[in-house]
RNA sequence: GGCGACGUGGCCAAGUGGUAAGGCAGAGGCCUGCAAAGCCUUCAUCCCCAGUUCGAAUCUGGGCGUCGCCUCCA
């Protein structure tokens, strides 16, 4: 029984979902005004992460994501930069694509636009003057919060407390316009120049807690098994989106609430004003993806992410001792031996069971990604300790292969793909570039050329002649080809 | 001020009341011409105090500290 963490009920419950099998699941996206940080990429990793691993365990995930492509900022950053709402909300979700691509965050099954969903908003805003939670003011329509008596559930707030607490805070110059200061918009009439809709108050858009309300109900029903999101979030958009979706149905909005953590840097909230605003493509042009979501994966996705360059490191030495134990495996698949087998593959058969069990009995726990990752590094550990020295008999083929393909697999739940990144460390550019003058210089192919000059620092090593051998291991590291020996004799890593 | 989260070895970080996973870094050793990778050994009693319990990092209360949200925010 996987059991997840409820910001609704503040806490581990038992994860049913409605349709047995079946999940349904909506995430808020970016609103796109600018390229995505890596806090947004932190939040985004963690979702797709707990998408791929309930897939993993057989359920059927319906994901949907929005984007935000009508809102206050994108208008804004539009008129610092003299043109359209329009071109800056297309050109940043394009972008926010690309990077969620380029983190391997898989593509939800639906990524419904704001803009394109307006009649969906506008018929729940009516719903909700119907059913007498929202009002309209001079083509301003407002949700009236204590129309909803449950409000503040979701965030642990008490209405009162709220609006004596900060009613000084409020100089929006709208207060006069509200019945409540607690009060919300739920539809902007247009100032001249913005973007607008024709709708039963005038031209206007949408606010932006009801886009979601609205796409997630157009695209999952209501209700649905997991609403999530940045902590960030919870107050006031998800305590917004409950009040609005809840007092139009009337029944509840969504199942299960999931948040997570906010991501620091250097242990500082990350923000403009420091400085230190970081984002994804940034990050992405000087590390891999891989590491990237290691880094991720070492802290439990509720809890706060101190991001830094130590952690990337540390990650990416962490990341490559699965990646090597990899290689060595499958080097020694392809050195196999019609010899007696000198390993235990019992107990082999049973490393891989148990090791399979304590991962998902991690991931179970609430999505326990460092826990199964432990799981992992120790399987690795175990695996690397039998191989030690050891060169294969054919017959433990099998079983070895499974061990190689348990780790491949885990890592694929965590969005990690072995191979790809095998292949993109192997054929750099400047490899090619090598093959390329290798092949020119040896008059022949690469393989032959590179062939060849293994061939003469095995027989140089054979002379004890160290200064050749070194020379032509030195000249081939030059080229991103690192040669290691082993017992059973040299290998390109 | 209100609400909430968290304090585990040099750093990061799991942890289901029963006596502390894992990664990084460090130390010693093995293997090796050297290197790389790998293996072996070694490295904490869990912020403080008090309670509950046969037994607590895990539960309760009180301190101290850090952080987040309360305003746009993933």
């Amino acid at each position: 029984m996987i059991r997840v963490y409820n910001t609704k009920t503040r806490s581990k419950v038992d994860f049913e979902t409605l349709e047995l099998g079946c999940v349904t699941m909506y995430v808020c996206g970016p609103t796109v005004y600018n390229y995505i940080h890596i806090g947004n990429a932190r939040t985004f990793i963690s979702f797709d992460i707990i998408r791929r691993y309930l897939t993993w365990r057989g359920f059927k995930v319906t994901f949907v994501q929005n984007v935000t492509d009508v809102d206050d900022k994108i208008i804004k950053k539009a008129g610092e930069e003299g043109r359209s709402a329009a071109e800056v909300a297309a050109e940043y979700t394009e972008a926010f694509i690309a990077d969620m691509r380029a983190a391997n965050v898989l593509d939800p099954d639906i990524r419904p636009k704001a803009t394109e969903e307006i009649p969906e908003m506008i018929e729940l805003v009516e719903q909700l003057i119907r059913g007498g939670h929202a009002y309209e003011v001079e083509g301003d329509v407002y949700f009236a919060v204590r129309s909803f008596a449950d409000y503040g559930k979701l965030s642990g707030r008490n209405i009162d407390e709220m609006e004596t607490g900060h009613r000084d805070l409020r100089s929006s110059g709208l207060e006069d316009r509200k019945r409540d200061s607690l009060d919300f918009a739920v539809w902007k009439a247009a100032k001249p120049g913005e973007p607008s809709w024709k709708s039963p108050w005038g031209q206007g858009r949408p606010g932006w807690h009801i886009e979601c309300s609205a796409m997630s109900k157009k695209y999952l029903g209501t209700p649905i098994d997991i609403h999530g999101g940045g902590a960030d979030l919870v107050f006031p958009h998800h305590e917004n989106e409950i009040a609005q979706s809840e007092s139009a149905c009337g029944c509840t909005f969504a199942n299960y609430w999931i948040h997570s953590g906010m991501l620091q840097i250097n242990s500082e909230k990350m923000s403009k004003s420091l400085g230190n605003f970081l984002l994804l493509r940034d990050v992405l042009k000087t590390t891999r993806p891989e590491v990237l979501r290691m880094l991720m994966l070492q802290t439990h996705y509720r809890s706060p992410l101190d991001f830094s360059d130590e952690r990337l490191s540390e990650s990416e030495v962490a990341l490559s001792r699965i990646t090597n134990t990899v290689k060595n495996l499958e080097w020694l698949e392809s050195n196999a031996q019609d010899i007696p087998s000198r390993l235990d593959i019992r107990a082999l058969l049973t490393l891989i069971r148990e090791t399979r069990n304590e991962f998902i009995f991690a991931m179970d726990d609430d999505f326990n990604t460092a826990g199964g990752l432990g799981a992992l590094f120790a399987f690795v550990g175990d695996l690397n300790a039998a191989i030690a020295d050891k060169t294969l008999s054919l017959s433990d083929l099998p079983a070895i292969r499974q061990a190689r393909e348990l780790i491949a697999e885990l890592m694929g739940v965590f969005g990690i793909d072995l191979e790809g990144e095998q292949k993109a460390a192997s054929y750099p550019p400047e490899v090619v570039g090598l093959a390329q003058k290798l092949a020119g210089y040896a008059g022949s192919d690469t393989a032959q050329a590179v062939l060849a000059l293994l061939a003469c620092r095995t027989e140089a090593r054979s002379n004890k002649d160290w200064a050749l051998a070194d020379k032509v291991r030195d000249g081939l590291a030059a080229f991103d080809l690192v040669i290691e020996d082993t017992p059973q004799g040299p290998r390109i890593a």
